[in-house]
DNA sequence: CGGATCAAAAGTAGTTTTGATCCGGTGCCCTACT
């Protein structure tokens, strides 16, 4: 190998004064050749990672990038930069001479250039051929929580990239986000074929954010209040709630109450997104009312408070949502209006019937095939259109019935058809615990009595015994110090202590609810993310008696 | 799962209650049509 080469004179050829915390050991993993996870906080240099190793690796790069519009972002960026490096990206939005000139750059272009794709255009053979054919030096994974967020139902293609990675050789796979529980990471590392990767995380606590909770009775109460919240507080802010016509109602509400607020939703059109983004970015907009469409992305430092009118469906949309406040480090708001009604959507949401007739369609099919088969001919073959197929295929690849090579697809030798989409069925119904076990953790925290801030950080795995002083729960027990009796004191810590504790991150197993990772370790509790069953929170006093097995 | 909406029911004045029905998030891509 040559000699390392200088990051600092690399990062400032790109424009940066200097090299950020965490950055270089990140660099250097992928010009060692090694995979990497980097969960670290918006604004704090992930893009800079990837291009850096694309300028000292001088070769291709792909980046998945989930939304086209952030494709355009990092481009535009790169692009303007002046610096050594070139960005393109291909997608549906682009013309079709747009799209050439990207592949010209990709393909006949030399030196250190990136280009951006979604996970729906790397579905495409031709296009995973293509790439091959020119080399890719590093592949990486924007937004990578979208593989596990997304991945396994939403945008079936993102569980693809795995082996698309391999399919290109497994160049470096560099995986990014900034948001990411340890069961989210585990899943990333797994879905990508992340090999030994380096995994490289980031406190998650933001002292700046003020947490609070308001519980309410009535639907009515509760939209009351939160107008009458939103539109007193220090603006520019974001209000966040479940349905596309909630925007539109609170939106109104609010400019009624003379504030600049706008609806933003899934449903606009490309156009009208980009001028919602544009006139908060301006401050022309104080208030954007949205649904979780808004905010991947979104690179504004001021926002003084973040509000949800409705729960999210996990700690970790929420943390994500909240986490767009106060990025300036000044002190911001963030209030969730709490129903456990409103639970019941985001049960709905994670609520679905697995296909049985397509996978059915598909088993017969491929059983049917003397050779491995292409998607596209298993479609065909199957009558299963793609986008449904490459759901259904992931669950029959998670339970093993089916397996996906460069070849094509084919089933596992000795499966049959009850076999396979019984498999199927059943790797469903473990997702769908999966979701459940995430909303009800979302209820924990609702309903927490503890200190918010530490049930957040425990959650994220910072393991942490402080209260935070700053959050509603503490603020209470400072003004009356006997209302309640405070947990996680040094007694009980100590009486907790002993042989026979848990740790964070520690593999454990239980009789009936199999392998699992402790996430959290409370004085009286843990809280357990099982493979098959999703959160599971054991108390202590019952652990010894269903037989855990460190 | 829970809400909004609308029609019917109850019962004698305009309104309230109940039941039935429908609806609800996140984005890529490709194709047909203007």
């Amino acid at each position: 190998m040559t000699t390392a080469p200088d990051l600092t004179l690399l990062a400032q050829r790109l424009g940066y004064d200097s090299l950020r915390e965490g950055q270089e050991p990140a660099v250097q993993a992928v010009l060692e050749g090694r995979d990497l996870l980097v969960v670290m906080p918006t604004g704090h240099g992930k893009s800079a990672i990837h291009q850096l190793a694309t300028l000292a690796l001088d070769g291709l790069t792909v980046v998945v990038t989930p939304l086209i519009a952030l494709q355009w972002d990092q481009v535009r960026h790169v692009e303007d930069g002046d610096g050594p490096l070139r960005a393109a990206a291909v997608n549906s939005a682009q013309s079709a001479a747009e799209n050439d000139a990207a592949w010209e750059l990709a393909e006949h272009g030399t030196g250190a250039r990136i280009l951006h794709l979604a996970p729906e255009q790397l579905a495409n053979d031709e296009t995973v051929d293509r790439l091959r054919a020119v080399g890719v030096v590093q592949f990486v994974v924007d937004e990578a929580h979208c593989v596990s967020a997304w991945g396994h139902d939403f945008r079936p293609d993102y569980l693809r990239l795995g082996e698309i990675a391999d399919r290109l050789g497994h160049p470096p796979v560099v995986a990014l986000t900034a948001t990411g529980s340890a069961p989210v990471r585990e899943d990333i590392v797994e879905k990508l074929h992340l090999t030994d990767p380096r995994v490289q995380v980031s406190g998650f606590d933001r002292p700046n954010l003020h947490l609070r909770v308001v519980r309410h009775e009535s639907a009515d109460d509760k939209r009351r209040a939160v107008i009458e919240q939103v539109a007193a507080l220090e603006v520019p802010g974001l209000l966040y709630v479940a349905t596309r016509r909630a925007t539109e109602e609170y939106a109104e509400a609010l400019r009624e109450r003379g504030r600049r607020a706008a609806a933003f939703h899934g449903g606009l059109r490309a156009s009208a997104k980009e001028e919602v983004y544009a006139a908060f970015h301006s401050g022309e907009h104080e208030i954007v009312v949205a649904t979780s469409a808004f905010g991947m992305g979104i690179d504004k430092a001021d926002i003084r408070f973040v509000v949800h009118a409705d729960v999210a469906d996990s700690v970790d949309s929420h943390y994500q949502e909240i986490g767009r406040a106060g990025r300036d480090g000044d002190a911001a708001e963030t209030t969730l209006h709490y129903r456990p009604e409103d639970l019941g959507l985001r049960s709905f949401f994670a609520s679905s019937s697995p296909d049985e007739k397509r996978l059915r369609a598909i088993v017969s099919a491929l059983a049917a095939a003397d050779r491995p088969m292409s998607r596209a001919a298993l479609s065909k073959a199957s009558g299963v259109p793609a986008r449904s197929l490459t759901q259904q295929v992931n669950l029959l690849a998670e339970a093993g019935a089916v397996v996906d090579r460069r070849a094509g697809l084919r089933l596992a030798r000795g499966t049959d058809l009850k076999q396979a989409v019984a498999g199927a069925v059943e790797a469903h119904e473990r997702r769908t615990r999966i979701e459940h076990s995430r909303i009800d953790m979302m209820r924990g925290y609702a309903e927490t009595l503890e200190c918010r801030r530490r049930f957040l950080l425990n959650y994220f795995g910072d393991v942490t015994d402080a209260e935070c002083g700053r959050c509603d729960l503490c603020e209470a027990r400072a003004a009356a110090p006997d209302a309640r009796p405070a947990r996680g004191t040094v007694t009980d810590l100590e009486a907790a202590e002993g042989p026979g504790d848990f740790a964070v991150e520690q593999r454990i197993h239980h009789e009936s609810l199999g392998e699992g990772t402790v996430v959290s370790v409370d004085p009286d509790r843990i809280t357990v993310f099982f493979d098959g069953e999703g959160y599971t929170v054991l108390s202590r006093s019952v652990i010894a008696e269903q037989h855990l097995i460190a």
